[in-house]
DNA sequence: CCAACTGTACCGTCTGGACGGTACAGTAAC
DNA sequence: GTTACTGTACCGTCCAGACGGTACAGTTGG
């Protein structure tokens, strides 16, 4: 009945994989480094995961496990999905980002599956902003501005004035 | 005085390396690699880069005059700057937009000088939004908009619709 | 109740291959 | 004879992955 206390060197190894991934790139997203961050030993590492590859397929399954409580929780966000989506591409400290960001850097090395997992929590976004503005196109540009932000914040160039900027524009389309 | 017929080599070599950093993410960038893509050999390769450092540099280089030479383009364009400018962050076919694509692969190692490359293009191309529009928040929004449709494109994700929808965003805020 | 055994969670070491880089001899064109 | 390469032979390092061993908590049979 150990079951639920692996999770605690297991979610570990993923959260150390992602922070090597978004720290520092994928060439520096080793095994030895990753159980390093960990604090396990390589061989410790591949107890867990019998491959690099099988790490990759662990932080997918992880992300599609945050991305669909994300979801969930833009949909029935407060201020509204707009804002909501807006904020959290903004804070890429959350675990969810990180993860995402992560993502994104194994899909660049050609990874279907990590383009394919992007691709889903993608459209999941697009189908709640869609549905809640009920314009495919204001749906379509907003989700380009909040991938903007994303973008920006991965590549280390932050301007803090960015979303006060976009919600300003916004405001002159009734959105916000 | 042959300093201008080492540009097809060179430059073939700094292509070669660009498109690896590209579409395979800089793990597959290796001299190797980088070498056979262009037809040449290893040691060829290392005759005019003595350094993987130096291909980087060499890349950075010509990426500046690249920018210089597209934000020209961008400040006399005849449908305008921002039109102007949003076209060509979907076309991701041109070699200025690889070049900045695969920057952005080296920035996300860690080089500063990378960064500041990436930095240097984008303020410069806010500039020109900022002055054509005298609306700074409106040229952020405008930026990221742009930013959004180049991290689809490199991320392999690409909406034909997507630019369609932001003119007709835009055209509400009467940009376009 | 205790010995034998099983499964889990690791550690430390090793190997084979890839990669960055060096060195240098040879060649072909201008 | 200089420039622009090719090709081969290396070297040291890094990396993924395999492997053998250890510690220890449970379980099962007698």
């Amino acid at each position: 009945m150990a079951s639920r206390d692996d999770r605690s060197t297991r979610d570990r190894l993923l959260d150390a994989f992602e922070q090597q991934l978004v720290e520092g790139g994928s060439r520096s997203a080793t095994l030895d480094a990753v159980a390093a961050a960990a604090g396990v030993s390589k061989g410790g590492l591949l107890y867990h995961f019998h491959s690099k590859d099988e790490l990759v397929e662990g932080m997918l399954e992880r992300l599609h496990e945050q991305a669909d409580a994300d979801v969930e929780k833009m949909r029935t966000a407060p201020a509204g999905p707009v804002d909501f989506y807006l904020e959290t591409s903004v804070d890429s400290g959350s675990p969810f980002d990180r993860a995402l960001i992560a993502a994104t850097r194994v899909a660049q090395e050609n990874d279907p599956r990590a383009a394919a997992a992007m691709a889903r929590v993608r459209d999941a976004w697009f189908a709640v902003l869609a549905e809640h503005l009920g314009d495919e196109a204001l749906a379509r540009t907003i989700q380009l501005i909040g991938d903007g932000l994303y973008f920006d914040d991965s590549t280390g160039l932050r301007d803090p004035d960015a979303l006060a900027h976009v919600r300003k524009v916004l405001g002159r389309l009734d959105v916000l």
